[in-house]
DNA sequence: TATGAATGAGAATTCATTCAT
DNA sequence: GATGAATGAATTCTCATTCAT
């Protein structure tokens, strides 16, 4: 794991703990070039000369912090990456609801990654985006392995179809997180069904689109 | 038109022209938490109270040169709707169409109202939302309206239909917008014919969905 | 009357009541240096220009407010001043209740006047001066004139009773300004009785040491 | 000692007076609203974030440079506190005299806390008052205590003799403040003896009231 | 008379970063 | 490793005053 900074590696877990957890909620609050060192060290209880002792600059706590929560949220995928189904629409369903539970269970974690691969601060752009393309290349492919082709009606192309399918969720997935900004994370989990109907609707179209 | 600063409405034109597009410029350049009153004064070549004088605050800058750029756009958008296919997807691919157009034509101005919406800085959320719902209400329908229903399968609803290539058609411009966010609007321009094209790709699929 | 501005003076009266108004409100609820011509003209509904155009300097703006307040208040002083009590006790309660009355009738004039002169912001400390002694030398003789002695204690210096007298109400005043602050006149009003009461009680004290 | 800021206490002594100096200094020749910390940060030598760094404000500034100032005053009170005379003029003249042997010594400091406790910025309003509070219960009916009573006249009560001959020499300072406001503590001390002698003038009359 | 555009210095406060200890 | 003192430029915003119209 690259993102390991070996100096911070090898605080004491706790201490690392406290100094994440205060990263990761002022970077969740604050866009990037708002949040404030001041306030993750008096979050985090060290002092100000210890965080960049580590991290050398603001730049670098981001970078890493953003490179320690991706990494724990690949973890957590995979860990749940059992059986996926098949079937085009289903597994569809399945990595949606998957990157659902992920956000429901580590909201600002997940927040954080999305928030900067979507809108990343100019000072990052470049290093941002190598880690973007990284993920995309290294990750995501995993996920649209082994779909079962046999029902595709003739003459569509199974990229085509994952990138309708793809860009249909994106934006239904912004339209959402604009809906459900303000609501916890209990209240979407209890509107999981409605969510799911509403998917399966638009589905329902698409699916007469691309199979037989 | 509401937005009217009734001060700053009354200056000469030359010098209102400066300043706004300072302000568009350092406001699209930059966050707004970056985006610096500072800079904007000295691109605008007036003093630091003149601007204060004005609008009061950095807030109340940022939400006038929002109103008057939805404006601009609004107008524009007007100007060029004259005679909109009835055919949905034919419609669809106008709107897009419209919207690149607009664009090409006044991307920081586009970029602006775009970012302002998708990504609003968090001290003006709110004001920033009741303009999108604004927006919404009065000006989008328009754009979906008188379309022709009559190629439509049975059992799909035109509004489900609409949706989903709306939410597609999201999707896809994000991705576009990320592609193309460094390329002039000339080069865009003129990959325009491979974009439709890619485009049409995508929409068989969808065509095949929700037509007979 | 020599704090007539002759410009100001020609106005309609209206207007200049508007003006007088803002003046003292932002006078009184600022410190001298905290107060904002802004402010003025803001509440008075007149331009920045108009201000200056009759005044010349903030400074300016203040000092004919506070001849003009001052005038104001010796005015009604006298209107009211008929048949003064010739008992030096009689005659101290009856100057302090006038006082008082004073600054029920009009609090915000009575306070600007007042903390003028015991507080001079220091841009005005020899303007203020003075007026100050002005006043002391031409209004405040009046009040002490024609009272009986003959109740004197042998050896008691009538000037040096009124001193004592006039200098334990000033510390007394202050004492029930700093309690009142925040209290409106007519709980004050209400509390009158206790309150001559209460004076009553230390006059006692200080008729024993001046009376026979 | 409360009003011990823990960073700033920890500064070397050197430091902390430049600091102190330049606070006290501004502060006194200037009403809060007026002074200003880059004055201050000039005349101690130290950057202006350093002075946030120690404060956070300009408002916890002036608290604890009135802290500390209180506390210097009150220690020098103490340390000169040995036998104070039981008859209760000869009390009330020494602690009148202790107060002008303390504005003697440390006029600034003196006039920094007088002033703020007569004649708080409104910002400090609130503070101000609960120090004004624990000043007066902890601190003042010390140096009204074990008084002999056997002179008093009857029907005299010691508190109301206290109250009147207090008020009185609260009228009576005001007044010599007012006079000598511009003369430096050596002109005072030149005329101390005339001082007293008036005083005394005034107080035979109360003796008068008060003794049998 | 009356307007309000224009100024630019100055206000308090925050910032990321360095460095001696 | 860890501290927190120190910096000074940058931030948004306010101010009294002037002046062309």
């Amino acid at each position: 794991m690259n993102y390991l900074n070996e100096l911070f590696g090898n605080l004491p877990e706790e201490k690392k703990k406290r100094i994440i957890d205060a990263c990761v909620e002022e970077f969740t609050s604050n866009v990037y070039e708002k949040a404030s060192t001041n306030s993750i060290v008096k979050k985090a209880g060290i002092s100000k000369g210890l965080l960049f002792h580590y991290f050398g600059s603001k730049k670098n706590v981001f970078l890493y912090i953003l490179d320690y929560t991706t990494d724990c949220i690949l973890t957590k995928y995979y860990s749940m990456t059992k059986a996926m189904p098949s079937d085009l629409f289903e597994r569809m369903m399945w990595v949606s609801l998957l990157k659902m539970k992920m956000w429901c269970d580590e909201p600002l974690m997940f927040n954080l990654v999305f928030n900067a691969f979507v809108n990343s601060p100019s000072e990052l752009k470049e290093d941002i985006e190598d880690r973007y393309v990284q993920l995309n290349n290294e990750h995501m492919p995993r996920f649209f392995k082994d779909i079962d082709t046999s029902k595709l009606r003739g003459g569509v192309d199974i990229n085509k179809a994952i990138e309708v399918i793809t860009l249909f969720l994106d934006g239904l997935s912004n339209k959402y997180l604009k809906t459900f900004k303000n609501h916890s994370a209990d209240e979407i989990f209890d509107n999981m069904d409605k969510l799911i109907a509403e998917v399966n609707e638009y589905f329902a179209i698409l699916k007469a689109g691309i199979y037989e």
